[in-house]
DNA sequence: GCAGAAATCTGACGATCAGTCAGATCGGGT
DNA sequence: ACCCGATCTGACTGATCGTCAGATTTCTGC
């Protein structure tokens, strides 16, 4: 489905091809890991890799569009958040849980991918569409799920309607990435993970159930 | 107390560098409004301010320097988010209300910021240490604000222990500028600012003071 | 108003990087 | 061993970076 890895002027790879791109990815990876995004140059990527220039440019079009490559990619590894989300029941302890469990599985996420996520984010908010499309695929399946919660709570009257349930689970939805986004920046504010942890899972709680969490 | 301005070399600048340094910080401002941080080239600042690029180096260490510089600015602005969550009840209908001016005074003020934002936010999770204090500045305040409330409303028993005061808040504040930075995305995800508003002033109000808003 | 000094600006330069292309090299099949 | 397509790269053009010495503008004291 994915269809065949191509070069830039259209052609099939072979098997040293597709391995020599691989490389690249593989560079460009590490290179994001180190440096920051504006200083990530196709000349170090390609001296990392051990190649040139101009092959890096038979594989991809620019730093961009191999980035998104990896984003892609990433994307499908994402798909583990959505069966975080989808299919709980969100009452009580069980629910309270399950408002872990989506809490960890973003915090973990971010943890793996965290340079990658940085540069789709921004891009994303930029207006680049290729990247808003990646951030969404992550996203649009928690949020879905999310939604289908709240509307479900709003059935029985357990919560009021004057909350939009797809606003309300957007909102969380931006909250966990963000937080798990920012997962350096809060320790080095002497705030730790262990205490953001209870604090995400009881907002995702009481964002979904309208209450709060049961007493453990 | 902010000191003169200075040229690169330490001389102090009189009234027209100040102008000619003002209208380079204009010109970068626009530039990020239409282009790609990544984009944005020293050449094109200079060009649009209609002077040379040996000009513009002669006032900035480099690019990051110069937007720095447009970010310390906005942090003083920022200002203004700090007395929207300090001293405030939030205690029934007026605790509401304020959660309410909370989530709008954030969209407001990444409304106004949106581009230098990006580029802080970026910065910071890159590990610039510069660009992390003036994103601390800004939210430091109200992150401070809001622990306090918590903390306040532990004191008289109707907040549990087992929430960390300052990690809830700080998730909050997280919250509200992951949102408010994302205001695009939401809409374009079709999900209306107006439902949004709610959804985070709810959330805002449940984590402070862990009960459901009064129904109006 | 003018000479001299200080402040400001810029042309020009060497270094680096982007992106392209024709031709060299490689490696599997026969 | 030879061939042929796949793959790689040296070398090039053009753009930007970042610097410096010297040109230009503005200010100062007279």
């Amino acid at each position: 489905m994915t269809g065949q890895v191509r070069t830039v002027d259209g052609r099939v790879a072979g098997r040293r091809g597709q391995a020599t791109r691989q490389k690249l990815l593989d560079c460009l990876r590490e290179m994001l890991d180190t440096s920051p995004y504006r200083d990530v140059k196709v000349i170090d990527v390609a001296r990392m890799a051990g190649t040139s220039p101009a092959t890096f440019y038979q594989y991809f079009q620019d730093v961009e569009s191999a980035i998104l490559e990896i984003a892609n990619d990433m994307a499908k590894d994402g798909q583990r958040l959505k069966t975080l989300a989808e299919d709980q029941s969100w009452a009580g302890k069980g629910g309270y849980a399950a408002a872990e469990a989506l809490a960890d599985g973003f915090l973990e996420f971010w943890r793996d991918y965290e340079p990658i996520l940085r540069v789709v984010d921004l891009a994303s908010a930029e207006g680049d569409k290729r990247f808003y499309k990646v951030r969404q695929k992550i996203l649009t399946a928690v949020t879905g799920s999310l939604t289908e919660a709240i509307e479900n709570m709003q059935a029985k009257g357990k919560v009021g309607e004057e909350v939009h349930a797809n606003a309300m689970a957007g909102t969380l939805v931006a909250m966990l990435a963000a937080v798990a986004g920012h997962q350096k920046g809060f320790e080095s504010w002497n705030i730790k993970m262990k205490d953001v942890r209870p604090a995400l899972s009881t907002l995702v709680y009481m964002g979904v159930t309208g209450k709060k969490p049961p007493t453990r």
